[in-house]
DNA sequence: CTCCCAATAGGACCATAGTCCTATACCGGC
DNA sequence: GCCGGTATAGGACTATGGTCCTATTGGGAG
């Protein structure tokens, strides 16, 4: 597939609309999946690669918003562009105020969309880079046994050896051998190193220096 | 003054809006300032504590949301809330997308703009918080020579210091004597401390270990 | 011309971190 | 009961970084 450039999902009960969108998307070389419901794309869809959704704010069932607070909660976030034939200020202000990337009302430019559809894969290949990158680093973290994670957190604190040592009830010579290990199993080939991993995993940087 | 809690600035070329809200705001104990139109704003404001921004969207001379335009691009960006009498989902997109905390329109609920001003200023608070750290740090950054800086950033991407001799062409002493200044200069008492430092003035981490 | 600062660098040490090897003790699983 | 992982720790070095002091060179300000 050496278009894995992105795949745009639309969710809409139209069918009209589906297929029209789908024409539309597939026009300028994107994959398209539609779905005629949000419990159908929950239940269907499996992301592996960039991608975005568009949906109708009003639908029998679940409404759009709905489903956006739904993936919110669940982790599963992914830019949304909203379509709505009959949409309000408010309706359009809460679903941007909660991530929305867009949000169009019918009739809409086809360049609009377009336009969005492409921002908003964007949005997408940068959030899923971060993530990866920090779910990576997270399972390093893991990793560790419990006391090597307590000596991680100093070193990265700028602690001395011999003052973690005391810290932790021990003898300089096994903090090293902790050290080493954090070093390893995060894979950081220096203290620099390790700390910007640090930094990506969210680690705070309190404590940097007081006693 | 134990009111820093906030202040709000109003800015709607109708009296009455501008009366009306100042009294609301004044009961929920916060400081307010009232200004007809973006241009008075612009000449008169001079921020110092936090404080965010009420702005009707349609005003003669400058709209709203140009003044929301021109406050980003000077890099004085505040929270803003914008109010509205007779707005369309268009603008209310492109002002949220513009980075607006909230878009209510009038009449409005009382209480949702209290919300919102209390959200918009919690919003600014964590800004002013960040930028002030990173403007700091900046500072520190610039007060380094040119030299200092080059070994800086070598040192943050975990070169060694003979690394680093070698890349500019002279001795590792001399690179010692260099990084002692960094670490006083940029006031970090630790490696450690140091790459926190530069991760939080947006100094990348690439370099990281290629040779 | 003099003074200060930046950059250069060497000598002499000390402190800290990392790397070998070895060793004990506890614990849980096969 | 043996094996593997974890935590503990010492000895013996090496490497690296940091700190004194001293010194030269070049450029810019006064």
């Amino acid at each position: 597939m050496k278009d894995s450039d992105g795949l745009v999902c639309v969710v809409d009960d139209d069918q009209s609309v589906r297929r029209s969108l789908k024409r539309l998307i597939k026009s300028i070389g994107l994959e398209v999946e539609t779905f005629s419901s949000a419990a159908e794309f929950q239940s269907r869809h499996r992301p592996d690669g960039p991608c975005c959704l568009i949906l109708d704010i009003r639908m029998p069932g679940i409404s759009g918003l709905d489903l956006q607070q739904e993936l919110h909660s669940a982790g599963l976030s992914m830019p949304i562009i909203f379509i709505t034939g009959h949409g309000t200020i408010s309706l359009s202000v809460r679903a941007m105020k909660h991530g929305a990337t867009d949000f169009l009302e019918k009739p809409f430019d086809e360049q609009d969309l377009l336009d969005a559809i492409h921002r908003a894969l964007e949005i997408d290949r940068v959030a899923r880079h971060n993530r990866s990158e920090r779910t990576e680093i997270q399972n390093h973290i893991e990793s560790l046994t419990s006391r090597e994670r307590e000596v991680f957190l100093r070193v990265v604190a700028g602690r001395l050896n011999k003052q973690i040592a005391q810290e932790l009830g021990t003898s300089e010579k096994t903090i090293k051998v902790h050290r080493a290990h954090v070093m390893q199993k995060m894979q950081a080939d220096s203290l620099a190193a390790l700390v910007h991993l640090a930094n990506k995993a969210g680690i705070p940087d309190d404590n940097l220096q007081r006693a």
